[in-house]
DNA sequence: GGACAAACCGACCGGTCGGTTAGTACAATG
DNA sequence: CATTGTACTAACCGACCGGTCGGTTTGTCC
């Protein structure tokens, strides 16, 4: 084995449980004696492989954030016509969260919260990305008339994303408030918003005009 | 002065600087000799009034429940027809999250964050409470006509409830997107909302029947 | 096999954590 | 005036924090 293929291993090993616990518990609920026993390691030897807490906490984040970032890239490429797209995209979004779970809550967590540093511009970075894909998204399909014109696409793009974020976050408590079911169906959430979306909430008969 | 006016003066500025330091930056992020220094009384004094770190947090997020719980008694019962009641509710409730941002952001952190214990159960009551009180106001605009009768009010809470949270919790990174104008403006916010809420996102002319 | 470096560990460091103790100040009660 | 109870503090406790150190193992190269 070549010298530096174990030590790869176990860098990559510690990497993978302090994320799941620095998601889990956020970053000053979790100590380095934790994650070290969680991983297997003395914790003398995760301080070898990261020259500090922060620095494992960064290269955490760092990781989420490039996972999210490519998985992103499969997404926004869409095909059909512009409810189709943007379904689509929600569709995606959410199930890539779900998926990556644990990314996710990562770097939801240094998104919400507004302390400064790296890790908050690493975070914002990728919750930009999307963002801006997604205006893009919204942006092109209003040129093709699907969307009325008077409105904006930066509005309808965060509404689309927060509508998102939110079922994301908020998917332990939705299951358990009465009569909600879609609880556990990402699907059947996105469905039940895109006929919202798409048609308005006004009867169709008396929807000429009337604000 | 009798005796215990100083008393509960102290207990309810120590509860006071807890509430802020706890909503700021967490429970574990925040030590008992920070809020003994922020508030100028002695660690051993803290725990004269309250047993416990955790029963001082217990405490302060009830506080902050019950103040959130009593504004939303003024808020529910608005006047107009189906829209206005709906755009009144919204509006007075991102109203209130601002205004009370402090118990708001200690409220929600501890909903989104779903670890065991009397606090997240403190913490959901509300949730549930502002959830059921929204879901009533949809039924009863929907049982009048206003809203199409296919639509799942349980569904349509979650959507307005969520557009306000995550307005409220995303504050501060939307304002620093390209392009956002609604990010100190909740009022713009609701409005572009409730544009789309109610008119639907199909240009008009051909809101006939697609889907 | 000897030299060297990286991987890894047990034991330890100063400092801070939540929480306790011993004791002071003081007003109310008898 | 002695007693009692409450508000309050300085000093302290064991446990644990992030981080370091000396030393051992392991694999590579010559």
């Amino acid at each position: 084995m070549p010298p530096s293929s174990r030590n790869e291993e176990t860098l990559h090993h510690i990497l993978d449980t302090a994320m799941d616990l620095f998601a889990r518990d956020g970053f000053d609920s979790i100590s380095m004696s934790a994650i070290a026993e969680a991983a297997g390691v003395s914790k003398a030897n995760i301080f070898h492989h990261f020259k500090s807490k922060d620095e494992l906490y960064i290269q955490s984040l760092r990781r989420a954030c490039d996972a999210s970032h490519s998985s992103l890239e499969a997404m926004a490429n869409g095909e059909g016509d512009a409810w189709q797209r943007i379904e689509g995209f929600l569709r995606a979004h959410l199930h890539q969260m779900f998926q990556q779970s644990r990314d996710s809550r990562l770097i939801l967590r240094e998104v919400v919260e507004n302390r400064p540093g790296t890790a908050q511009r690493l975070a914002q970075d990728v919750f930009r990305n999307n963002f801006n894909r997604l205006v893009a998204i919204i942006a092109e399909c209003q040129r093709s008339g699907a969307l009325r014109s008077t409105l904006d696409p930066v509005f309808v793009s965060t509404l689309l994303l927060g509508t998102n974020v939110f079922f994301f976050q908020s998917q332990e408590i939705l299951q358990h408030l009465e009569g909600v079911d879609f609880g556990n169906d990402p699907d059947r959430y996105v469905r039940q918003f895109m006929d919202i979306f798409q048609h308005g909430t006004l009867p169709i008969e008396n929807s000429q005009e009337e604000v």
